[in-house]
DNA sequence: TATGAATGAGAATTCATTCAT
DNA sequence: CATGAATGAATTCTCATTCAT
C-alpha cells in the first residue's frame, strides 16, 4: 500500500509546495530541526497539517527540501559571480567581491547552515549532500581561477581552504561579534592571506 | 517547591556525577543531543533515570556540563603545548604541533564539536560559552605569540582566523575525506599559510 | 443541511456505484475493512474520492452494500442448485454438489466471510442482514428438501446444523490446511454425516 | 538504540501488565480492535498511556498477549474436562458436557473469537497461533478419545468436524437466537449427531 | 540518597470527509 | 455531476520528568 507524495502539476500547488518548504525554511533556522514542530510549519505556510504530508513523506523530507534549497542559495551566488567576473581582474577584487556575496548569503542562514550541518552527522543523506556541494564548488572554483590565471598547484586544495578561511569570516562578522576584533581590520587580513595563497 | 541540585560533597557523588558527564558526552557524540534518551545516559553511567535528576536541573543542563568538558579538553591541550613551546619555535614547526594537537582532539570529538555549535543556535547560554573560549584562547595565544617573537599588527584578528583555518583543516581531514583532496598536501598549504600570516 | 445521497438514475452513474462497490469488495477482501482507505476504493473504482460520498453516505455505508453483494453471491448459487435439482436425486450427491457450490463461493470470498462477520459484532445493521441471511436459506432449503422428500422433524435445525458443517468444512478445505487433515477422506465424512442428520 | 519491553519481576509490575491485557481483552471483545484506542486500555487499566508503552512493544503486541489468554481460556477447559472424565463414560455424556463447557467459554468470548479470526486473515503470526491451537485441541482430543474406545478411522478429520459442530452450536445458541429455531431441541439433534460420527 | 516504574503532555502521521473549482 | 486538494480531529507512540518506595 504504497504512500503517493502528490507530485503538484498546477501552479497553485507547486506554490504551496514552495510555501510549505519557506515555512520549514524559515522555522528551522529560527529553532533548529528538533525545535519545530510540522504543525507549526504547517500553520505558517497557511495550510493544513495534513496536507503537509499530501506534499512531502515525513519531516524529514522537508527538511531536505529546505536542505536543496539552502544549497542553491548558497552555491548559486558565488557561482555566478565567478562567471560573470572579468578575467583580468585582480585576486584582491576577486576575493573581496566573494566575501561580499558570502556575507550576504550567511546574512540570512548562517542559522540554518550550522544546524544543517549538525544533522548531517546524523544523516548520510544531508552529509552526502554537502559533500557534493563542496565538491561542486571546488572544482568550478579551481577551474574559474585557472582560467584567470591561477596556476598555482594544488588548487583545489586550496581552493578548499580558502572555502573555509571565507565561510568562517562571513560567518563570524555576522554572528560572533566579539568586541576585542576589528571585522573591518580583520577583512582586509582575510583578503591579504587569500592573494598570497593563490599568489606566486 | 525549591529544587535543590545536588551539590555533591561526597567522593561517591562526585564520581557519579561525572559517570553521568561522560555518559551524556558520549552518546551526544553518538547520536546528538535530541538522539539521546535521558534513561540511555543513566544506563550508560550506572545510575538510575531518577539520580540524573539530583544531580541535574533537566537535560539541558547536563549538556552544559558535558559543554564544559569539551570546552576544557579543547583547550588544554592547545594551551599546554603554547605554554610548554621554547621561546624560540620555528613558526613551521609551531604550527605543525598546532595542527597535530588540534586533530588529535578532533579524532574524538568532532562530532560532538557540531552538535554544540549548533544548539548554540537555540540556546544563548552554549553560545556564550563558545564565545567566552574563543576569547580565552585568541587572548592567551596572542600574548604567547608575542613573547615568541611574532609582533605584527592586529595580532588577534590573525589568531580568530589562524583558530579557524586550523579547526577546518583538522576537521576536513578528519571527516569530509573528499577523494580529490590531497590532505597531506593541503597541510603544507596550511602551514605555510599560517606562516605568512604571522610572517613579516 | 440535509446530505443528499444520489439516486443513481443513468446507466453511466450505476455502473460508478456499482464500480465503488466491486473496487471496495475487492479491497475489503485484500487487506479488511480499516485496511483500506476509501481514496483507494475510488482509485480502483476509476473514480475520484469526492463522488464516493456522492453515491455512499461513508465508508460504512459501502461496506453495506459490499454486504448485500456478498450475501447475493453466497445464496444464490446454493438457492438456484435447490430449485434446479430434481426430486430424486439421492441425499448423497445433493450435499456433494452443494459442497462444491459452496467451496467455489468460499473460494473467492472467504476472506470477507470472516472480515463481515467480525464487523457484524460491532454492527448491528450487518448483524441483522446475516441474521437476515441464514433465515432466509433455512426456510427455504427446509421446504425444498421437504419436497425431495426429507420428512425429518426439526428440518430447520437440522438445515442451520447442516449449513454450518459445510461452511466449515468449505472454509477448512481452502484455508486452514493443516499438514494432518486429508481434506478430500474428511469430506466423505461431511457427507456421510449430513446423509445420517436427514435420514431415518 | 533497542526498545527495551519491561520484563516484569515485582508482583505489583505483574498485576499492572496483567490489568492492561485484561483491560485490552475487554475492550476489544466490546468494541474490535480498531475500535478501541490505547488510551482506553490504559484508562480501563487504570494506568496512565505511556506504561502501556512500558509493558508491550505496541499495540499489535497487546493483541498478541490478548489472542493468547484467549487461547489458554478456550482451550483449557475443554482440555480439562478431557483428562478428567472417566474412560466408561457414553459418548452421548461425554459430547452434552463438551457443549456444556463450550457454552460457557463462548458466553464470555464470542465476540473477541471473531475478531481475532477475522484479523487472522491480515496477520500472519495470528493465524499460526491459531493452528497451532486447533492442532494441538484436535490431537489431544483424537487421543484421548482412543483411550475411551473410539477406534473409527480418520479421527483427527473426525474430531475437526465434531469442533467445528460444537462451536457453531455453541455459538449459535448465544448469539444468533433466530426466533424460528429451537436450540434445545437443535442440541440434541448436536449430540446425537456426534454420537453418530464417532460411533459404529 | 537511590531506584525505576509511572506519568502525561506533546509529536508525527493518517484518513474519513468536505469543498472550491 | 466530478475532481482531488485540503482539512483537522484522532491515533499511536515517545520521553523528559516525577514520585512512591
Amino acid at each position: 500500500m504504497e504512500k503517493s507524495i502528490r507530485q503538484p502539476k498546477q501552479q497553485r500547488s507547486i506554490d504551496k509546495k514552495e510555501r510549505i518548504i519557506k515555512a520549514a525554511y524559515e522555522l528551522f533556522s529560527e529553532n533548529g530541526y528538533h525545535g519545530t514542530v510540522t504543525s507549526d510549519i504547517a500553520k505558517r505556510a497557511g495550510v493544513s497539517t495534513g496536507i503537509v504530508y499530501g506534499y512531502f513523506a515525513d519531516k524529514r523530507d522537508i527538511l531536505f527540501y529546505v536542505l536543496k534549497i539552502y544549497i542553491r542559495e548558497t552555491a548559486t551566488p558565488v557561482m555566478e559571480y565567478f562567471t560573470s567576473v572579468s578575467k583580468d581582474v585582480s585576486l584582491e577584487e576577486l576575493f573581496d567581491n566573494i566575501i561580499t556575496v558570502t556575507q550576504s548569503i550567511h546574512q540570512k542562514s548562517a542559522n540554518l547552515h550550522n544546524i544543517l550541518h549538525s544533522l548531517a552527522f546524523v544523516n548520510e543523506d544531508i552529509n552526502e549532500e554537502f559533500l557534493h556541494l563542496e565538491k561542486h564548488i571546488t572544482v568550478s572554483a579551481a577551474q574559474r581561477l585557472n582560467e584567470i590565471g591561477v596556476t598555482t598547484e594544488r588548487l583545489e586544495e586550496k581552493v578548499h581552504i580558502a572555502m573555509n578561511i571565507i565561510q568562517d569570516y562571513a560567518h563570524e562578522a555576522i554572528y560572533d561579534r566579539h568586541d576585542y576584533i576589528d571585522y573591518d581590520a580583520m577583512r582586509k587580513d582575510v583578503i591579504k592571506l587569500l592573494v598570497s595563497l593563490f599568489g606566486k
